[in-house]
DNA sequence: TAAGATTCTTGACTTAGTCTAAAATAATAC
DNA sequence: GTATTATTTTAGACTAAGTCAAGAATCTTA
C-alpha cells in the first residue's frame, strides 16, 4: 500500500522518501490536519522526523497539487488530499470545526468575479462561518439559564479554541 | 471630523478614546492596511500607541463590525472598513496584492452551499487567487530571458513578499 | 558502488499575536 | 466639579506557527 502513495508521487517529479509516503498517508487519513498533527501522526509511524521534513513535504506535495493547503483565519494551515474537485470549507466560528460542503454553483463556481481587474484568476477560495449545531446548541442552553444582556463584553474574541481534525 | 468617528464609535457602544479614533481612521484611509501597519500610522499621529491598544481597538471594532478582518493565507491578518456590502478580495500568489472585488452573484452570494451541515452560516468569505497584471509581465519578461525548463524547484514557495496596502 | 544531487536533522531565529498586572483614562454618581 | 468605579492602555514577557542555514544522511544515476 505504501507503493501505490510511491508511485503517486514518482509520477509527478516528486523524489520517493518514507517521510513524504507518511506525510501524504497523514494528509489524507486526516483531511484537514495542521502540520504539527501530521508530524505526530508521522512520529507515531516512524519514530522520528523534524518539523522541517513536514513542512517541506507537505510544501512540495501543495506545490505539486497533490495536496492542498487551507489557512482559515485564526487556524494554524491545515491540509486535506481531496484536491481538484473544487470543494470549500464550513467552519465553526467557535469550535473552529471544519467540514466539507461541495461547490454552491456547480463547477468551477465563483471563478468569475464581476471584474478580474487584470488578475489572471486559478483558484477561488470559498470559506463559509458559522456555527455548528453542537455549539447553537450548547450556546442556546447557557443562555437560558445564565444570560446577561449587559456582558456584552470582548472577553472571548474573534479566535476560539481549535478543534478541527475528523 | 474626529468627531464623525466618536459617534460612530457611540453609536455603536464603543467607549469613545482618541486611540481608537485614530485605529478606526487608518484603516479607513488605507484598506487592507495591516495590524502593524495601523500601529505606525496612529505612532505618526499620536506620537505612541501600544501594539495591545491596536489589537484591541480593532479586535472590538471588528466585533462591533466596524471593521471587517481578513486573513488570507501567508499573510498577516488585514482591516478594512468596507463592511455590510459584501464584497470579496483577489489576492496576487507573487506580489501578494489584494484587491475589492464586488460580489460575483449579486446580493449575498455563495451564502447557501449545496449543504450546510446543520451550520448556521453567517458569512461567505470569497478569497480568488491568482496572478496580478504586473507579475505576469514580471513573468513572462523573464522566462523569454532566462527560462530553464529543469529548474521547477520549490524554492520560492508559497508565501510570497507581502506588499498589499492601496 | 561511487559521485553528485537532493533531502533530512538540528537548533536558532522571526513574525504575528496573546497574556498579565499595574498605570492611566473615561463614565457615572454624588 | 469631584470622587468612585469601570474600562482602557501600557509595557514587556510569552506563545505558536513557521522559516533559515549548515552539516549529516539518503537517494539517484552512471
Amino acid at each position: 500500500m505504501a507503493t501505490e502513495l510511491a508511485d503517486l508521487l514518482r509520477r509527478n517529479d516528486v523524489q520517493v522518501t518514507v517521510q513524504r509516503i507518511a506525510v501524504l498517508r497523514a494528509v489524507s487519513d486526516q483531511p484537514h490536519i495542521t502540520a504539527d498533527g501530521v508530524a505526530e501522526v508521522v512520529r507515531a509511524e516512524l519514530g522520528v522526523i523534524s518539523k522541517q521534513a513536514v513542512y517541506d513535504a507537505l510544501g512540495i506535495l501543495v506545490e505539486r497539487r497533490l495536496v492542498r493547503r487551507i489557512q482559515p483565519a485564526g487556524s494554524p494551515a491545515r491540509y486535506e488530499d481531496r484536491v481538484g474537485d473544487n470543494h470549500h470549507h464550513l467552519v465553526c466560528r467557535s469550535c473552529n470545526h471544519m467540514v466539507d460542503v461541495d461547490c454552491a454553483v456547480g463547477f468551477a463556481p465563483c471563478l468569475s468575479p464581476s471584474e478580474s481587474m487584470g488578475y489572471e484568476i486559478d483558484e477561488a477560495e470559498v470559506i463559509y462561518w458559522g456555527h455548528c449545531s453542537k455549539c447553537l446548541a450548547e450556546a442556546s442552553q447557557t443562555k437560558s439559564s445564565e444570560y446577561h444582556p449587559s456582558e456584552q463584553r470582548a472577553t472571548e474574541g474573534e479566535v476560539p479554541q481549535d478543534v478541527s481534525q475528523r
